[in-house]
DNA sequence: CTGCTATGGGTTATCGATAACCTAAACTTG
DNA sequence: CAAGTTTAGGTTATCGATAACCCATAGCAG
């Protein structure tokens, strides 16, 4: 429209003072809210900002004030159902206090986590919400322990020391489907996962869910292969690998909901009544979202409500407010037509 | 462990210089792998950092250098599950050349889009990816202009000066349904959606899909909701108001997936015969996911290679190489059992 | 041996905002 | 009405890194 002869320099608060007729001092107190400052100079202020369309350097803010707005998040992956709900509960309680938030993916890998923390803390965030219940590299609990940055972590729990936990139950997790095959009076129960080595969190429900069997005296069959992805693929490939060699099996508990959808996929494929012949049950309630004729039985995680739970323990914590160091969300066993 | 005796402050580069027996500048020389620095003084700095977990101060470094590697992603949401897949792809290829992202919610609408593009600038991003086919603000719209970030837009176009846009083409979309549909031999199709005031792309897809109707004489029942979200409840709702004025419908082309899902639960639940009685399609891909028995006919968007081209598509701008202005994915109608 | 260019490294100023402190006028209050 | 306090605003120094420039010494050709 008007030609482009805006040199391509930012405007700055120096700048806006003087279009104001006040010092740069005054400018700062005025768009930040603070000091005294009388209503007419505000005014004049605000305005002279808004006809040159005055953005703050945050950058330079920051480095000043030592103090930061940014809240850095690291997950394990996004476009993993679970965390989107919790990364929107996040910013549902985050945005409106100002804080903006970063999100990092690691793809579960410890190596990928401690980079990306370096780089967030490169950028002095205000907090840190991790994602718990992961192997971390001695390294990143250095930085973490070193850096001292207010911490919350999510899901499960880890040795790194930091202010607070949020996350799910996932003992009661495991045990609560051990007991609900009990009362179907299942005989052979079996366990299909992966990445257990990475994933402690599903460690910890796999063993609730097999002691809580044994000391009812039923032994269980797991497959449990590392190397694969949690996702719906490998929910078909161990479903198969299960029942070729333990047919008897007759209840399946899967890792999370995506590898119980591909057991169902692949049991549905091969004529398998289910519940009937195979029982199955997942962990997350994400299977229910976009159910149509099947819901698997699972055990819901609040995910939205954790996010927001964990995002009002770090605010709280910034504000100096003293924070529960664990709060367990109750595992909830949801009934399915799967079981 | 050890004592809590780390004064909380942070190790700068100047503690690593002093360390290492060199000058501040040759210090931040090496850290950055530039100017002519010699093996041995390389080494001994290299080994001064890591003694002190010396961590930049990226606030510090951005402030002076003027560039930066954060990439602000601002996107409707983050739990939608298209956005997930976006998101890997662009961090696939960003994460490898140094970037870091930042991802911003709006939850399409338009003041929020708006609030958090200036909260995004503020930290001088060195480029922007954003989301095309939505309204935007005109105060927005000008603050792009004036910024002057490299900019690209993915999922659809809009009105605002950007220097790319990627994503699918969505009046393809919208008729390769209307075509399939014909050969399927149905007689009245219908549509349903929601907000298609704020999410234009879908309205594009709407349009192309009436319009190749009409052309063909045929004329459709639409059920567009403009104060529902776009999500599986919406389906359900939006299914049985269909249902109930148009009983004779024996089609429906969903806004996209989710309800998509939502519909055919409905119809499910009520005993119509699916695709038999009633055809449903939909939009995106992401129901195929987690599908167990059945498989909504669709339009497949490659989200995570969208990502990727649009990450790459920055890159290369920042690079200073040229780019495409508009690179479209072609649609591509996936063949479930529900048509 | 003179003049020229690399090499290796140091000096100084600066990015844009804010902390910390200061000052003058206006306003209380006993 | 003198002395203390508040109000409104200004001055100066500084956050931590890097751009831009400078200066030795070494190497090398003529």
């Amino acid at each position: 429209m008007s030609e482009q002869n805006t040199p391509s320099k930012r405007v700055t608060l120096a700048e806006v003072a003087k279009l104001a007729g006040v010092s740069q001092m005054t400018a700062s107190k005025v768009m930040r809210e603070t000091g005294s400052i009388s209503g007419p100079t505000h005014e004049k202020v605000k305005q002279a900002a808004n006809q040159l369309g005055y953005v703050p350097n945050r950058l330079a803010g920051s480095l000043r004030s030592k103090s930061s707005d940014i809240v850095a998040v690291v997950l394990p992956s996004i476009n993993d159902s679970i965390f989107g709900d919790v990364v929107s509960g996040i910013n549902s309680v985050l945005r409106p206090k100002g804080y903006i938030t970063f999100i990092g993916e690691t793809q579960l890998e410890s190596q990928s986590e401690e980079d990306m923390l370096r780089t967030v803390l490169s950028l002095h965030p205000a907090g840190l919400i991790l994602t718990g219940g992961i192997a971390r590299s001695e390294n990143a609990t250095q930085m973490l322990q070193s850096w001292r940055c207010p911490t919350i972590q999510i899901w499960g729990d880890s040795a790194s020391r930091v202010d607070g936990t949020v996350g799910p139950n996932h003992k009661d997790a495991g045990s609560l489907v051990a007991n609900h095959f009990c009362e179907r009076g299942i005989t052979a129960p079996a366990y299909i996962g992966a990445e257990l080595q990475k994933d402690l969190c599903a460690a910890e429900r796999f063993e609730a869910y097999r002691s809580a069997l044994r000391s009812r005296g039923i032994s269980i069959n797991a497959i449990v292969e590392d190397a694969m992805p949690r996702q719906w693929e490998t929910g078909r490939v161990l479903a198969e690998r299960l029942m070729r060699d333990h047919p008897e099996t007759d209840a399946i508990y899967c890792l999370n909901d995506a590898i119980g959808l591909g057991a169902l996929s692949w049991l549905h494929q091969e004529g398998f009544d289910v519940p009937e012949r195979v029982a199955v049950a997942g962990f997350n309630g994400t299977s229910w979202i976009n159910a149509v004729r099947t819901r698997l039985t699972t055990v819901n995680v609040p995910r939205y409500e954790l996010g927001q739970m964990a995002a009002t323990s770090l605010t709280d914590l910034l504000d100096g407010k003293r924070i529960a160091s664990t709060s367990q969300l109750p595992a909830e066993l949801i009934y399915g037509n799967t079981t």
